[in-house]
DNA sequence: AAGTGGTCTAGACCACGTC
DNA sequence: ACGTGGTCTAGACCACTTT
């Protein structure tokens, strides 16, 4: 007997792109509780066990949140815990300090061959490029720039960026509907340049750490490329390897 | 009624427990089969499911490898596919080239204090020194420096690593019975010291990717510090976030 | 054909939070 | 007391690999 099915995907796997479309549609909104177990398995004719198995693996990329007695509830970037989510820097000397962001630029653009490729659009479609910079204890840390697709952040401005109080991905979440899921860093250490050494009190030439970002929303679609320069002074970049 | 139960732990958490202990006291090596999940259950007395929720979690740490219709196998980092399990370094212009290791030194003495502290071990213990560059076809890219604990790792020497075919976690697993379990990084970039330069082919001061790593065995007991220099002119460090 | 991990089900019971 | 997620069980069947 020959495979029948070369492209097998369980039942479970078939549930979770539901509730991944469901959240797509926004039928739950972050921040809201999705239905029960009992109940999305009702809806979707399967056992508790198979909604249980999707949920999981949703959980575990952090699209969803448990929380035992209470429900299963779509995370949200306005959580204060999930707030700070993608950023890895840590104060050398402990300080569970909170960064503040300060907005210094909102243009409309357009695409450049890096950017388009990167964001998945045609070179020349407009974008919009923010500036901003992180400050650890009022002393600046970080220096971003962000590449957005026009049409996804239409409306979006600097009045918009000053008011908001939280972090710009609850601020993408907010305004736009924009959620990002997942994203991918290259990191490099560069030499300061004359500009952005004096935004960040340091030399010129002092070595900076370059953080390139691609960020995904729902289905794996790219909606923000960064750049950061991170003064590694005082901080450090964090990861864990398993 | 009062909780019975503050340190409430779920039967399949122990299961776990009694195969990482299985593990540790080398009953399966690394590379070798376990016993089927049917042998667990019996062994341990409990549902083929119980057991398979444990195997999952040790799985998803990368402890175990499952391996659909032939078992569950202790993860090595021999397999070629894990061999360098724990570098992200990657070149910009994506050749998947494997690193060559070169030792450079390999001396005994006492730990420092930071030594000491990161290793959990007390000052003035005996430690061992290494040193040695990472080739990327044939180029120098990385400087590293490790600090393992004597008692842990008696008699390495330069010849073993000269000798030593594959990558250092493996020599550490195949010769002292070491599997390095996980591993956390702290990145900062320096600039780059007369000496060091000279060994990596860059400017004296240009900047550099510094990576401190500790990583852990079993039971989270750290027994390797070292320390990296990464010239990013051609490579970057890259690193996924959920 | 036999053995392994992988999926799916149905039901019972536990721990947690809220009413 | 009730509803939620969390655990545990027992059994059936599927997909993959080897004999």
């Amino acid at each position: 007997m020959a495979h029948e099915s070369p492209t097998f995907s369980p039942l479970y796997r078939q549930i979770k792109s539901l509730i991944v479309q469901a959240l797509e549609t926004g039928e739950w909104l972050p921040g809201q509780a999705i239905p029960s177990e009992q109940e999305l398995a009702l809806r979707f004719g399967v056992s508790q066990g198979t909604v249980r198995k999707a949920v999981d693996e949703l959980a575990a990329g952090n699209m969803l949140v448990r929380r035992q007695g209470k429900g299963t509830f779509v995370s949200t970037h306005q959580d204060p815990r999930a707030m700070f989510r993608f950023l890895r820097l840590k104060a050398i000397n402990g300080g569970p300090v909170l960064p503040k962001s300060q907005p210094l630029e909102c243009m409309r653009g357009k695409a450049g061959p890096e950017a388009a490729r990167n964001l998945g659009i045609e070179p020349g479609n407009p974008i919009h490029i923010l500036r901003r910079t992180l400050r650890f204890d009022s002393k600046p840390v970080v220096i971003d720039e962000m590449y957005l697709p026009g049409d996804v952040f239409q409306g979006i401005n600097l009045d918009m960026l000053r008011e908001w109080q939280g972090s710009l991905y609850s601020l993408y979440e907010s305004r736009f509907g924009v959620r990002m899921v997942r994203a991918t860093e290259k990191l490099r250490a560069v030499a300061a340049e004359r500009a952005v050494a004096d935004m960040l009190n340091v030399k010129e030439g002092a070595p900076l750490l370059s953080v390139e970002r691609l960020a995904f929303t729902y289905g794996d679609k790219p909606v923000e490329w960064r750049r950061g320069l991170y003064s590694t002074a005082d901080h450090f970049y964090i990861n864990e390897l398993s």
